[in-house]
DNA sequence: TCTGCTCTTGACCATTTGATCAAGAATTAT
DNA sequence: ATAATTCTTGATCAAATGGTCAAGAGCAGA
């Protein structure tokens, strides 16, 4: 019995090539359209590939949603682990909201990838929400905490400090076609930036006495 | 040449309550799934109704969307249009954060829903945000101009600041999943209130001198 | 009661869509 | 060169899905 449809077992240059393309195409769609939304004719059409070729380097269309989410899922963690314990406490969070606010501008198409699945329960990316995400979370809360009790910035709970600069720097890329209807314009992301950093970290600072 | 199907022309009790009983699914069903992943099917066995009685009551797919999100507009728009130009600055704020921190626990299947939407470009409600909303903004962003004129709060961006409170309070509803995956339980909402209220809050008071 | 309207549904249809297959073209290794 | 493997695609399929239809059941007013 022998089987009908070997898959290659080595990684040729075609392949790295072929698998990249898809994978930019699928950004593109998913993110506009969400995994249900999204087809695999309008992937295989931006990718210029037939269907059936596309199939051929990855079976299914979950395997490419899933592949996608985690091709990108470790550079989102990123930012938030260079938050540096031994560094200023303001000057540390500045970076980690400016490094944000960039990711937001520089790849919003991610960005919203990751909120569509979020907001429908996020049934690929459980594990790792409850797993390396929360773990580090966990471990940066502490370091915030570490500045409170040395009384560097003002005592304001970790965890919502953290989820407040997710929604607020993710809001731009997420929500940009609301932001940009309110404004009456393209949202200007310099002016944003400097308006989130003041409006997250004023708060943040110990009064002088 | 007569009309093969007519559509009632009066709105009789069954009608309402069965439109009712028809966004109430709806609701569940697209804010679970958005619009296209969710199916008339699903909807129909949510509201205990044969499929083709679901579609004489809206016609087509769209249309129950499309009503689902009307209906829930202006609730949205309230709580900033009760901002009181007359009142104290931090006290309307923390109003308004309260109120939309409790729409997003009391609804947050209202809240995903227009997450949705938005995140897939609005494509059902641009007259909405361009219209209503860019113009309550507008005039809300111009009471909290006066009073950092009058200097009762921190001069922040007023169109920024509305912009991070939507983007904090309705994070918790929208990224739920997320938020209890990290905090590893169920979000404390009391919790979440005072937390959001201090960060979004303290960073606009004037130091007193 | 009878007439006309509203409400309900099983059966059905056309289209979309994820996925398969067989067969040929291109590439690589020997 | 040539054999083996990888790559590509037109044709096709089965399932899902939005929507229609005709016919009957229920209900309200005369």
């Amino acid at each position: 019995m022998s089987h009908t449809k070997a898959k290659p077992v080595v990684n040729t240059r075609i392949q790295a090539r072929n698998k990249e393309l898809i994978l930019e195409a699928a950004l593109d769609v998913f993110s506009a359209s969400g995994f249900r939304g999204a087809t695999v004719d309008q992937i295989a059409a931006k990718s210029e590939m037939s269907k059936p070729n596309l199939l051929y380097y990855f079976r299914r269309k979950e395997d490419i949603y899933v592949a996608l989410l985690e091709h990108t899922l470790s550079d989102w963690l990123e930012p938030l682990r260079e938050l540096n314990p031994a560094g200023d406490p303001l000057t540390e969070l500045a970076r980690y909201i400016s490094a944000k606010m960039q990711m937001s501008e520089a790849n919003p198409k991610a960005s919203r990838l990751f909120a569509n699945e979020i907001l429908h329960g996020a049934p690929m990316i459980e594990k790792f929400l409850k797993g390396p995400l929360r773990q580090l979370v966990a471990e940066k809360s502490q370091v915030i905490q570490s500045w409170i009790a040395a009384g560097n910035i003002a005592p304001v709970d970790p965890y919502h400090l953290i989820f407040a600069i997710w929604a607020v720097t993710q809001h731009y890329a997420d929500f940009s076609v609301q932001v940009d209807a309110v404004l009456g314009r393209r949202e200007d992301s310099k002016a944003a930036q400097k308006a989130v950093l003041e409006i997250l970290l004023r708060g943040l600072q110990v009064k002088q006495s």
